[in-house]
DNA sequence: ATAATGTCTTTTATCGGGAAAAAACATTTG
DNA sequence: CAAATGTTTTTTCCCGATAAAAGACATTAT
């Protein structure tokens, strides 16, 4: 067993909801594109959607014969990327405490524990290193750095510069850039979501997600840019286990942001600033409450 | 043949100069933190010079026999790590022309071209990648993003901002601090330089790179330390390939940074600020001027 | 009894192989 | 003849295996 068929599953899945919409499917190569996979794949998943009699396949003719069943999906799990897999597990045994800074993490013991190669587990182990969350150590183990109080307040004080300054960016882009018509819907989407705060209120991290890539994306550098991705990846473990207040929270961030959009929109560089700046300082604050006092660090 | 021992090669011909200093080696694990390896090599190590009749060992007396020759010692190029040639070969075609951004990079081709596995190649593009210079597509090949003008005034544009302000801290840290030390022997190391200028300066870019790493340490943020990879990287590859006017630029750069160390240690950081931004500036054009002018961008 | 040496075990670094997925090429169809 | 389908080749992703290197444990020497 070498490779799961997971992007296969996972298109499978989105393809069948295709079918509610029509009664035939287009070509191939489009249905391709739709689905963001080579044509190799399309054809699997259209000599499965046959085999299930969901469609009847001659060359061009793809008609629809029935409406997908629930059992016609693949389940979740299967449609994981292995990388997702590792990441979740380590994640969880990071927050799961006992994760004391300086600890040692085995490649072996990991890969083993999770059920995967220890390629995978190296490869995630490199692409995650880049968080500075962790640091290999030459010919030997890598060594846990720790989810600390330290670690947030170096993470913030980036994030903050980059973020005032694509800011300003931002408000010096010219009327008829499209980033006003994003900031707009954006605006629309967050009006929206304000008023149904009390039962949405948990659909506010992917929002602000969205609002500050577009926000890091008028610095046209793509350090910057990918900075973001830091950013997003510990806010998104984050709100999964700081559930205190969370109405509370975003029902502030989300004010924060409108205030925020106003003054991108005024484009007078002072509001932006300050605006920013407010925002920036209390997103920080939530994010060091969450964090556990410093404990004693090992070694 | 699953691994090189280019880590005992490289400890063995660091071992072999220990030989002329003294008559008798010190205990196996004292010569691990030596060589920084384990005793394992060590002992592999010993066992060869042992061999050769460099030394008679016997348990705890390793007495040198007789000063190790010039064909003691391992060929250089078996010295090197896996992730060095790779990444040699990687930039020397990058650099060598033909390398429009847009292009694909194929790592089976590379791998083939190198001599390597292709796990090998996989790792070295995913550690690469952090430089921003490549990128990933799903499933499929990477792109490269060209060694651009764009990229070369992205990168100093973060550089700017990071080393303003870790110079700013480095100004505020209190006088008992050890860094000032360092800084002063910096200091005459750059006077010993600047006064043998004219044959020795093709060794700036070493001192260039321990000055600025000190500076990006006194903001005691990982991220900005970090950061400062990318920059050597870039510098180290810069270097070697645009030879125009070296003599004249490093020594432009030598009065600059003995400027920006006066300045640093007045703690004045008016003073701070103006000599590291105009040593920034400098660095920015050298950097600027090397590269080609805009190409017509593939795609 | 501490620190070294001797021996054994575990982990890391790297390769080759094979299934999944992409990409390239050849053929057909409207 | 352009765009689709059919077929073949290539590449990516991932595993298991193995030598190098690290690390742990046992024994000996000062």
């Amino acid at each position: 067993m070498s490779k799961s068929n997971n992007v296969y599953k996972d298109a499978y899945n989105r393809g069948l909801r295709l079918l509610d919409e029509t009664q035939s499917l287009p070509s191939e190569p489009e249905l391709g594109t739709l689905l963001g996979v080579s044509r190799t794949t399309v054809r699997t998943i259209l000599a499965r959607m046959e085999e299930t009699g969901l469609i009847a396949w001659n060359k061009r003719s793809k008609t629809v014969l029935r409406a997908p069943k629930p059992d016609d999906f693949f389940p979740e799990e299967e449609t994981d990327t292995l990388a997702q897999i590792i990441e979740r597990s380590f994640m969880r045994r990071l927050l799961a405490g006992g994760a004391e800074a300086g600890m040692q993490i085995n490649e072996l013991e990991l890969a083993r524990e999770i059920g995967v190669g220890t390629t995978s587990v190296r490869e995630f182990l490199i692409r995650f290193s880049r968080f500075g969350l962790i640091e290999k150590r030459r010919n030997s183990h890598w060594v846990l750095k720790g989810f600390t109080r330290a670690f947030a307040l170096e993470l913030t004080e980036i994030r903050e510069m980059f973020e005032i300054r694509s800011a300003a960016a931002f408000a010096a882009l010219p009327q008829d850039s499209p980033v006003w018509a994003d900031l707009d819907s954006l605006e629309d989407e967050h009006r929206l979501l304000a008023s149904e705060i009390t039962t949405r209120f948990n659909e506010f991290s992917e929002l602000d997600e969205r609002f500050h890539r577009l926000i890091h994306r008028a610095s046209h550098n793509r350090f910057i840019v990918d900075f973001y991705d830091v950013i997003a990846m510990i806010f998104h473990y984050h709100y999964q286990w700081n559930k205190a207040q969370e109405r509370e929270r975003n029902e502030v961030a989300v004010s924060e942001h409108l205030a925020y959009i106003a003054a991108l929109k005024s484009r007078d560089l002072g509001k932006v600033d300050v605006a920013c700046r407010k925002h920036l300082k209390s997103a920080r604050n939530t994010l060091l409450t969450s964090i556990p006092e410093t404990r004693r660090i090992a070694s």
